[in-house]
DNA sequence: GATCAATTTGCAACCGGTTGCAAAAATATC
DNA sequence: GATATTTTTGCAACCGGTTGCAAATTGATC
């Protein structure tokens, strides 16, 4: 059916090895020869099976891609970014989408099944358990966007979500807000854990500062937009700080409803700076997510584990910055 | 390393076909032998190589999924249903990024190499000549969200554009605009080419109508709203129908930026439905795709072609219908 | 041109599975 | 219990490559 190794061999008139040998780098054959073989293989429109030759290799250029983030638009940057930057280092992404799933065994036995020379999950909100158990399959991986850790099992690459809640508290503090909140993703996201307890730890030693917190049930606009609504029924805060651009774009849109206004009624920041932040309609004041270098960093890594497997763990963590638009007031 | 089929053979004390076929859907094993193999097999935590039993069935159950789409949102839902639909079939995406690409051999060669079982096209901004190349390479290949030909050459999915084209004539029409014009995608983009000749067509009968067009670079928010940003500074039409809702969100930014408002001083009206269309502070009457029962769709006509691979190629269109939110006038 | 070292080559075994075939075992028939 | 039939089993070859090793070739040196 398809052309072969041997299909080449014999219209070179050479041994297979010797085919074999002419499509692998550093690999010893003379120029003469070399040519014959290039030859034969261009007539025949020859290309080398990928996973034949991952058979006695061991490598097989597969790196699995998992997340369970499909509803939030700063995926699509995400997965723009990790599919480029694999192909560019010759390594082919699978897919392995995880929405729903809450235990790691399957999609561990599946890119076991198809021998993938690493994997990268790629979400905030799946637990550290996936890292783990990759780890324990011995495969090399990565947790992008995963939880800083003094003392990481795995490689770890994101950034310092209990900074970002610090930072969030002071630049609130700092436009003279004192009746603050938070509104989370869910309660289960480690992000949102760690930048709930940076907010806090800064505002709960401020005197004349309130602060109450909840948590929407996913990083997405209807569920920011269900949670503020609900939130603007009583009492709302002064101004709130979101656990993520795509829940500020839906509360923005409820304090819209409710007829109130943004900036003068209520103040919103966000986090992650994905495109739509500086969309004129939305023009959201967030906290800059640095997810190009989040990516690369991890593509790094994970080439990296696949000549060195068994590396001490590593954080690697990008400083955030405050992106300065229209949802916040100036200061007082 | 790994365990492989001869340790789990030893252990069982069988031979190796043995548990190859207790391993294989249909093959001849009896009650006891299976008993033995699979006791040994999950004592040692065995799979099954699913890519060198590729070697000899000739199925790798991955499909390639290209696109060149990685700006639009709507992608992100794509991905996602792509995503699921394949895995619930047992299927593999291997996700291929052709941003910037505009010869498919590199594409194929690639999936020739991890003998891919079939590929879907998922982009209506990819020229017929990627699906084209891949049938050439004897790929079941499916085009998802492709241009519409009675004749087709491969499998097509998608809509009808020209008639979405008529469609939004008629409606703006029927609200009364006089002065229309067409806010294309890329110029080259086979889905803006159709839905504008869908649009012309309505619009050239009618007395008294006057009709102007012009192509963002990109179906993404930023070409739109620059685009709309132009358009507006001289002379702008009545009513706008836009070849994407992404695009239409930028269009739409782009009025509120001059000071005018939508839909007091211009009508707007998308295609695609995508779920930000239906957020309260964008809130876009659009022409909705049914996108999702043409991913179902793709995947049900790439997973028949596993079996039958030279059938007759098959055109799939579905109706789209205008959603009604706030971006036109009512009728006057 | 002979001797020796370096390079290139092909053989054959292997990677981890599957499968046609014939032999062996189990079951059915009388 | 002998014979015929069906089912199960293992052998061995194969899928499309790679690679250690020894033999063959080439080139260097005198």
């Amino acid at each position: 059916m398809n052309v072969t190794l041997k299909d080449v061999a014999e219209r070179a008139g050479v041994s297979r090895s010797a085919v074999s040998r002419t499509f692998t780098e550093g690999a010893s054959v003379s120029e003469k020869t070399r040519r014959k073989v290039q030859k034969a293989a261009d007539e025949l429109g020859y290309r080398p099976n990928a996973l034949a030759s991952s058979l006695t290799t061991g490598r097989t250029k597969l790196i699995g891609l998992i997340s369970n983030n499909f509803h939030n638009p700063i995926f699509l940057e995400v997965f723009d970014l990790f599919t480029r930057g694999l192909q560019d280092r010759g390594l082919r992404p699978l897919l392995v989408n995880l929405s729903g799933e809450t235990e790691p065994e399957s999609s561990v036995q599946l890119l076991r099944q198809y021998s993938v020379d690493g994997v990268i999950v790629a979400s905030s909100t799946l637990s550290p358990d996936f890292a783990r158990a990759f780890r324990d399959a011995r495969m090399p991986v990565v947790h992008s966007f995963g939880r800083f850790s003094a003392s990481p099992e795995v490689h770890i690459v994101g950034i310092d979500n209990v900074e970002c809640g610090r930072m969030a508290a002071r630049t609130l503090l700092g436009r003279g807000y004192r009746k603050l909140a938070f509104l989370g993703g869910p309660e289960s996201a480690t992000s949102t854990q760690d930048r709930l307890s940076g907010y806090l730890e800064v505002l709960s030693s401020q005197p004349d500062v309130t602060v109450t917190h909840s948590f929407a049930s996913a990083y997405s606009f209807d569920a920011g937009r269900v949670e503020m609504t609900k939130l603007l029924m009583t009492d709302p805060a002064e101004a709130y700080f979101c656990g993520d651009d795509v829940l500020s774009i839906g509360a923005l849109s409820a304090v819209g409803s409710a007829g109130l206004s943004v900036p003068g009624d209520i103040g919103l920041i966000g986090l992650n700076d994905m495109e739509m932040a500086r969309w004129e309609n939305i023009n959201l004041t967030t906290i800059h997510q640095p997810i190009r270098q989040i990516i690369d960093s991890s593509i790094d890594l994970v080439v990296r584990m696949l000549d060195e497997p068994y590396g001490y763990p590593e954080t690697r963590l990008f400083p955030c910055r405050i992106i300065e638009r229209g949802t916040l007031r100036q200061a007082v």
